[in-house]
DNA sequence: CCAAAAGTGTTTGCGGTACACCCATGA
DNA sequence: TCATGGGTGTACCGCAAACACTTTTGG
């Protein structure tokens, strides 16, 4: 096939956002921690009846981040903390018809989450990462390949603050850490870490628990680690 | 906006398929080496006679990393030695009608563009990537965005073997690292590091120049450090 | 023998890990 | 006063940068 002819062979594709949306959740039981994500319940025929990623068309005027923001609206009321793309699935047979998915994923805060879950919609719920139903078409390629970007992502840049209030301890923040990494980690070092990376900026609050209160820090909106894509690209 | 009416208002778009392609480039003035990429004179009417990058539509049974491998073969003749996806962008004003471009990037490794250099196709020409034209639509942003994800991935990963051919000495390996990133490298340094990541298999063969010649390496297949989209995750 | 590139050895400093230790508070 | 988590000090290890040095070839 020539240039010229690929140029003319002007085919309409049908193009969907879904997005990974990533939360925390206390486990009420244990002190741990652990990463939810929503996903919804289909009613209609391509894997009717399973769970698959929030999503819809795309609109005839809308960029790509907003249908995804739109999406992340729709299961969770909320605005994300943070958004980026994530990756184009577009395989032929990865539906029965013809669909290109332009997938993003986001993160939203804890303290905001506890309002939206209670008012939740039909047909949608959060699951526990690491024990996910069983997924309608290749979604569940896609959420394992968002959960390895988000561990991924956590150790060379900041997001971890997406998921948290805007004032919180350090020991809240490595908690955030330990959730996404699966993996305790040293509270000493954690913190000279954090803080030497010039992100965090200490209060005069305090968090006062049943023991001896910890300081509150801000994230520092000046430094800005985190790369979401080439829009950012000076 | 429901879920369900979203669900409905399926309307196609017009999807594309673009390459930034990525070679190198010896001056033969000096002894610096430079990475070139090739572009595509427009002959129709949005930004005509403006360079861009090669793409076309996407075909309908196509996939997509089969379309970007396709525009790699009209513009180069060659079959890419690494190819992955870098980001779709679908901006409603980025194209005076509609179009979601998922952009691909890709190696063409330094031993096979000459042969493909010389029988060129009409309207396409490689430039040096610190020199280049003005580019329709938004294919500075891309291209530009590309080149930080070079710059980047040769940091962690194995790519720069991608620009090589199968045997090569490691002043030529660190050659294409200086031509990426820019800078020189302290070539001690370079080797032990190179060494000791396990990815070269050293040959019993050398390279015979003007001095003392330096042996032949080649690349270990076994050690797979690129991460190149979900389709690798195990 | 000389120039130049291949290849080796050694020192230094920095960042991360492990872990011992002190501090402040509620009960 | 004790238990518990907040917070500090310090020794160690591995890696990368800097750079002096030896080796091997062509001319």
């Amino acid at each position: 096939m020539t240039r010229t002819e690929a140029e003319s062979a002007d085919t309409p594709t049908r193009v969907a956002v879904s997005t990974v949306i990533f939360g925390l959740r206390h486990l009420p039981g244990s002190d741990a921690t652990c990463v939810v994500l929503p996903l919804v319940r289909r009613t209609r025929d391509p894997h009717e009846g399973q769970w698959a990623l929030p999503g819809g068309w795309l609109g005839e005027r809308e960029n790509l981040e907003v249908a995804a923001s739109r999406t992340l609206a729709e299961t969770t009321a909320l605005a994300p903390s943070y958004l980026e793309q994530l990756y184009a699935f577009g395989d032929v047979d990865r539906s029965p018809t013809r669909v290109v998915s332009i997938v993003y994923w986001a993160l939203v805060r804890e303290d905001e989450m506890s309002s939206s879950q209670e008012g939740a919609q039909e047909n949608v719920a959060w699951f526990t990462a690491t024990e996910l139903p069983e997924l309608a078409f290749d979604h569940r390629l896609i959420v394992d390949y968002a959960l390895w970007r988000l561990r991924n992502k956590v150790g060379y840049s900041r997001i971890a603050h997406g998921l948290l209030a805007d004032e919180f301890t350090l020991a809240e923040l490595r908690e955030v850490y330990e959730a996404i990494l699966g993996r305790r980690l040293d509270p000493a070092n954690f913190r000279r870490q954090v803080e030497n990376s010039g992100t965090l900026i200490p209060t005069d609050r305090f968090r006062t628990g049943s023991h001896r209160p910890a300081r509150l820090y801000r994230y520092n909106q000046d430094v800005e680690l985190a790369e979401r894509g080439p829009l950012e690209v000076r």
